[in-house]
DNA sequence: TGACTTGTTGCAACTGAATTGCAATAATAA
DNA sequence: TTATTATTGCAATTCAGTTGCAACAAGTCA
């Protein structure tokens, strides 16, 4: 925490109540922003949708958050804290979403030299079934 | 087309003028279902979106086009034809949209491994600068 | 502490992609 | 040609995400 006020203040931007109430209450899984407003309002906390949207692309941009797209287009949050990058597995039977972590160094490297693109960004995600799904 | 509409009959689908109109006039590379109805209107085959809309998923249901997000959340589609599976970079400077092949077998393997999900689809996209951006 | 600057919030209105209901239409089989 | 039924097109709707703007509040400095 200490060290996002010390981003924030160097760049001129501030923590604000609603940035620490969506820091200190938002878990860390992925969440599209109506998700979020409802996850905070049943713990008491009341933010606007849009100050959600606006924060966490904030986070986002700070580098402390992801967003991703799925299939419903939708984008989904989630708090990165002290974890490190990765991508899911949704389950198409029931929603599930679980994490992967998958070394993309080599493939980014053959995909940069393969179309001489400075890639910046990638989307990967996975659909299936779980274990229990396929059983169903 | 002699396939698909073998296809087609087969389970008791119709090769409708307009679902003939798109797989005669639409290109092969990734267009929203808007651009799609324009590209489309310029040709003179006016179709309305909703129907754009409900083709286009059609002809994924049936395997000859594919269906991607990317990050406007918006949907964009492709007609394969003879073309293989296949990614993309797109460029965040101007937009161009490249494709990118990528045996992506060995990291399904990884992943289904990994999390005994059974795999059935997936969204790989990357994102960054092509060749002219980085200069500008 | 209090005034000042300016980044931020929240509301309402808006945009635009995607979906739905339904009556009219048209592709196919007999 | 007729009957069947998949499909189309229109209007209305839904919902994620954005925008404009006045009010507010975090931080700064005297």
């Amino acid at each position: 925490m200490e060290l996002v006020v010390q981003q924030l203040r160097k760049k001129g931007y501030w923590l604000t109540k609603q940035r620490k109430h969506i820091l200190d209450t938002m878990p860390s899984r992925l969440l599209s922003v109506t998700e979020a407003v409802a996850f905070l309002a049943l713990r008491n906390v009341t933010i606007d949708k849009v100050t959600v949207y606006r924060s966490l692309d904030f986070f986002v941009n700070l580098g402390i958050a992801s967003k991703t797209q799925f299939k419903d287009n939708v984008s989904k949050y989630e708090l990165l804290r002290e974890r490190e990058h990765h991508h899911h597995v949704v389950c198409d039977g029931c929603g599930s979403i679980e994490d992967v972590p998958f070394d993309e160094d080599s493939m980014l490297r053959y995909i940069q030299k393969q179309t001489k693109f400075e890639i910046k960004s990638h989307l990967l995600e996975f659909f299936g079934l779980c274990t229990r799904c396929q059983r169903a």
